[in-house]
Order: C-alpha cells, then structure tokens, then sequence
DNA sequence: CTGAAAGCGCTAACAC
DNA sequence: GTGTTAGCGCTTTCAG
C-alpha cells in the first residue's frame, strides 16, 4: 500500500523534490512552506499539496547552517536521577519547547572531566544556548565566555562566584537559617547538620569559593541560625555524606550514636533526609520524638511520611523555567545579558520538629 | 587578554582557517584531525597545533550533512518527572553517551497530538533512531514505519501490539500476578488494584489493543492470581486513578471505606502507593496491619517507610539501557531488526504484607 | 510574484 | 601524502 517514496529507509523527500513536483522554484516552494507573504495563494496551495504527498520533512541541520541556528539548548546536568533535578529538567524541557527549543540532555555524574566533554560537544552539535549544573566552584576555565567558544550559558541551581555568568538559584541561606531557628525556637540546642555531597570539600567560612554555593549557603545558614539563638556551633554535629545510600546511613548512624547525640537533623537533601530515617529506623529512634528532622527539598513523599517531614521546599519547577526563561533573553534580538535571579525557599513545618522546651525566640544581631 | 579569534560571540574558527594557519589543504586538515594514517606526523602535529591555536570545534551540523548521521538519539518520554522514567531517562543518556550518542529529549505529557509532534520535530531534526514510550494502545499510525519517515525506533515500557516495531518492557503480568499470589497466600480474600493512569480507557479481557500494555498486563495477572487462589473477581475493587495525588487518594479513600473494603491493594506504580499510604493515614489505617500493600517500582522511599513496603521491583535502568542496546543493533551495519525484549521483575517481601489467616497455596491451573 | 545562485562547513571521491 | 572539488539540503540575497 505504501508508495516507494514514504517507504521505509527510502531516503526523505527534499525541497527541491517538492518544489519539482509544484512545477515552482526551490526558492518558491521554501517560501511557500514558510508561509512567506511574496507567494500566490494558489501557489502555495500547490506546494503544500506536493509536501504532503511526498510526506516532506524540512532537513533541520540544512536549515540550522544556513540559518545559523538550530533551535536547540544543552542541558548539562550534575545528576539526572537525583529527585531534584528530574524536575528541573523536566521544567527545562517542556519550558524551552514552549518557546520551540528542543534539548540535548548530558548527564556529568559530578564528574569535571564528563563536564569539560559535554560541553565540547554540544559546541560542537552548536546548541544555541546552554544550561548547566557546574560540578566544581572553582573550576571554570572551560565555562569563561572569553577563553573557550561556550554559548550563551546559564548556571542552575549552584553559582560560581568568580564567573560572570547568570545563574538562577535559590535562597538557600535562609532556608538553612529559618530551619534551625524553628528547631531552636522549639527548644533544641544540639542541631546537626547532614550535607549530601559527593564533593571532597568541606565549608569554609568567608570562602565561597571552594564550596559549591548550594553547600555553602546553607553551611553559612545553619551557623547563622545557630548564632541567632546564641548556640555555640559543634564542628561534630556536621556530617558530610556521599550520596551512596548506604555509606550516608553509616555515617548518620554514627552522628546519631554519639554521646551528646543532636535531638534535631537538618539534611541538605532527600535522599540524606532518607539516610537519616533509615539510621534512625536501625537505632530505634522516632522521628518527631527522639528526633526531630527537617530536610531540604519537598520530595513526594516526605508529606506522606508519618510523621509527615517538615521540609525547606525548594521552587524547583520554576528553577528550571526561569533558567529557560534567561537563556531565551541571551538568545533574543537583544542580546541582553541577564542578571541572576535567587528564588525564595518556603519552609513547610508539617510535623517532624517536636517541642523540647519553652519556646524560644531568636536574638537576630 | 583574550585574542580577537577566541572572544565571545565570534564565529568559531572553520576547518578552512585551521588549514590555513597550518599551510595544508582543508582535506589535509580534516584527515589530521580524525588521525589519519595518510598523514605525515609532522603535518599532523601542525595541524592540531594550529586547531587547538584557534580553538577550534567541528561544525557537526557540517559533519552530519555530509556523513549523513548526527549521532544523536531522539527520547519521546510520556513524564519526565515520574519517579520511573526519570531514572530510564537516565539510563537512556548514560548508555547512549558510552556509544558516542548525546540524546535529545521530548515530554508528551501523555498526550497524543504532543507524541505525533514530537516525531516530526525529531525527525526533522534527523535523530539517527527514536526510542519512545508511546502514550496510545491504538493510536499508532504515525509510527508505522512504511507509512512515515520515522527513523529506526524502540518502545519501551510500553508494546504495541499490531506495530511492529523493537520494544523493551518488563513481565509485569507475573509481577501482579505474584503480588497477589503473596496477598492471597497470607490469607487475603478481598484484594484490591489501583491502577494509576491518564488514559481513560480501562482493561477489557482478551482485549490487548485498547489498553496500554503496562495496564493490560497487570490487570491480566490480578486477575490470574486470584484465579489461582478461586478468588471471584470483584470489579468495584479494581480502581482507576488519575496522576494528579488529590484526586487519587480521594478515590483510594473510597475504595478503603466502602463496605467490605479490601485487606490488600496492590499498585501499579509507587505514585498510587503514595496515595494509597495518604488515605490510610487519612482514614487512620495502619500498613501492615490493617491494611496490606504492595506497589510496582522500587521507589527510594519504599524500603525506608515504617513498615517497609513490599515491591514488585522493576529494572529501570536495565530498561533503559537494553532500549539503547536495541536501537543500536538497528542502527549498526548489520541493519537487523531486533526482537523484542522482555525483562523479569522481583517480587521484594519487606513487610507490608500481614498475614490474616493460615497459610494458603494457590492451585495453578 | 518567481527563479537562479551563492553560501553555511564538512567529508570523501578523485586527481596529482 | 596532499590538494581539488563535488555534493549534503536549505535560506536568502539579487535579478527579473
């Protein structure tokens, strides 16, 4: 039934086939297609009838070199299947074909050498523009506008300092700070901290730049909430986990063991916030009794939990839109370079931070 | 500090210049570059020197016209954002990455219109091969491949039937037919299934065609499990619920207070679970207890909630990467359409699932 | 309103 | 070994 033109393997239709078959010009028949006002109504009833027949798809890469661009943005990502960036990605994705972009998902596992390769690559296959999750704060020689030949670029979810880049992030400083005042104002006194990171660097006061900012705001947040209510901080209450589930448990399990134990965990993720309910199911403690947990990141779950999680809820949808949203302003007729934007956190109390004592209220500086 | 040929929004340097700056021909250049054996290796060291001078990437855009292959996969995903495919997803970059494949990405929402566009774009683009989780049981003509021009192609997750066309799904009629199998042999008599579904349509018995095969088969099984067990169907405990969590557990609250309710539900994904262990808690049912559970897909949390859920665990990843090895065998030498492949789920008992009566075993037909 | 032709940057067949 | 050249399929001046 099928004719040999549409048939499997056969090469497609071009435009000048197209254009033969209209007894018009290539150029006629482009013009058609396009809808282009310099065509006779007739005309292009003709062409259009003819691309139909013979099932004709314009050649993107054709059309991409001469016009020199190809309706297409690079999405580097730290962690696909993490729970947070799914999201964002999936926000980038349908953003970006809103505007009739498509995107050509990498995925670095963290790694600086799988990024420096991405990147290449998608130069190479030259994505209009580029959104990437850096994996390292203070390596981003390859990511300078004014060395390496990197598209127009925005940074998601973590910023560099140093790099004169847009970057869409949220306000992690106070998400930390407002969590570890609502345990303080609760009355605990021994609040942890559980950083999930599979970065070796630890926090560093007054040195953005050898942390990842996400690691770094919310380090700077938990001390910043710890000062408020006049806590000393205890370097032994903050614990940095690998992601691997298993070692992160361990880990806790320990920090929950220890003498002097915190009554109250603050995770900077998830999947830590799942570390710490495990270890807390192996050491018999109760969560919102013996423990008091709240974690970054709403996770579908965490309201489902019992008790339900009190969680820092990150806007990760709009994380990824606006991150499209300030690529499309590079990419526009203006060529505007974008300033970053900081999205605010909302801190969620939903059951998991028990009273320890008289309420307490905070002494800001 | 940067050189003119190097700083933004300049053109990037072409093959032509390299040759240039190097004193060789274009063709020289180019054979350089991929390390030809017909290139002296003083020319060859030239060459690179003066690529790496003038920072040079290949247009691969150029590249694809001319070999006539981009080297990039097309990814038409029916929610990115669902716990399951998130982690195909990433399945489908890592494993195409490892074969030199970056993967374009696309969301159809479940929607059909989304899907048909979907292809085109892709096409258009001129993705060597598509895999795709098509979000219609019937509706598949624009996937035909002697009807359209739509490049080499993989299912996954879900078959068609009258398509023929490569697919990788897992046996999920085992799976619920296990599942119940468990159920039925602790005791359980009144067993519940809520599928989890955006497709209106609902199972029809001996009817492949007009459900999507994922539902099909798990219904299938629920019902040969019960078969197994002489248990007599009961359609008011077969429930089909929208994505959307409110409207689920609003559904689910139903189905757990009617008369009769059932002992057991068994969910076909780790969403419905989600609303499943919402209206318990709602309804004041304990897991384990009063109420026994199992839920297809291994989600993160499963293992960590209190009981810990008993699952039908499927190999995501596996999926995921066996539809890449699929797609390239179609896209290799050979040419040679694969078969498809069907994948073995695992039952996990964790211990969600209480025992109610002696033990029972299933007379298989 | 329509057509002819010059690129876009690369690869590969064919000369030398 | 190296150079020349003809496409790949489209868009877009520039002529008419």
């Amino acid at each position: 039934m099928s004719s040999d033109s549409t048939a499997r393997n056969a090469r497609p239709a071009r435009l000048e086939e197209v254009a033969e078959l209209a007894k018009v010009s290539k150029a006629t028949a482009a013009r058609a297609l396009s809808d282009s006002d310099l065509v006779t109504p007739a005309t292009k009833q003709r062409v259009r009838e003819a691309a139909e027949a013979l099932n004709y798809r314009v050649n993107a890469l054709a059309r991409a070199m001469s016009a020199g661009q190809t309706k297409t943005i690079g999405l580097v990502i730290a962690d696909i299947s993490n729970s947070f960036f799914d999201l964002a990605t999936r926000a980038i994705v349908d953003t970006a074909a809103r505007d009739g972009y498509q995107v050509l998902v990498v995925n670095t596992n963290e790694s600086l050498h799988a990024e420096r390769e991405a990147i290449r690559i998608l130069s190479e296959k030259r994505v209009d523009g580029l959104i990437l999750v850096p994996c390292s704060p203070d390596d981003y020689a390859h990511l300078e506008p004014h060395r390496a030949p990197v598209p127009p670029l925005v940074l998601v979810d973590r910023r560099i300092v140093d790099l004169d880049v847009p970057s869409v992030s949220t306000d992690d400083f106070s998400g930390a700070r407002d969590a570890v005042d609502l345990f303080a104002s609760r009355g605990h006194r021994r609040i942890a901290l559980v950083v999930n990171t599979s970065d070796d660097r630890v926090y560093r006061e007054g040195d953005p730049r050898s942390t990842l900012s996400t690691i770094y705001d919310r380090v700077r947040g938990y001390h910043e909430g710890l000062r408020a209510h006049g806590i000393e901080p205890d370097p032994s209450l903050v614990r940095y986990v690998r992601p691997e589930h298993s070692s992160a448990t361990s880990a806790i399990t320990q920090l929950l063991t220890m003498p002097d134990a915190p009554s109250a965990v603050l995770t900077t993720n998830s999947d830590a916030a799942l570390a710490v309910l495990d270890a807390s199911n192996l050491n018999s403690l109760e969560i919102g009794k013996d423990l008091s947990v709240i974690t970054f990141d709403d996770a579908p779950w965490a309201r489902v939990f019992r008790p339900p999680l009190s969680v820092v809820q990150r806007p990760v949808y709009k994380l990824g839109s606006s991150a499209v949203r300030l690529l499309m302003e590079q990419l526009g007729p203006e060529h505007t370079l974008p300033s970053s934007v900081e999205l605010r956190n909302t801190l969620v109390d939903r059951g998991s931070v028990q009273v320890v004592g008289p309420p307490v209220t905070a002494q800001r500086a």
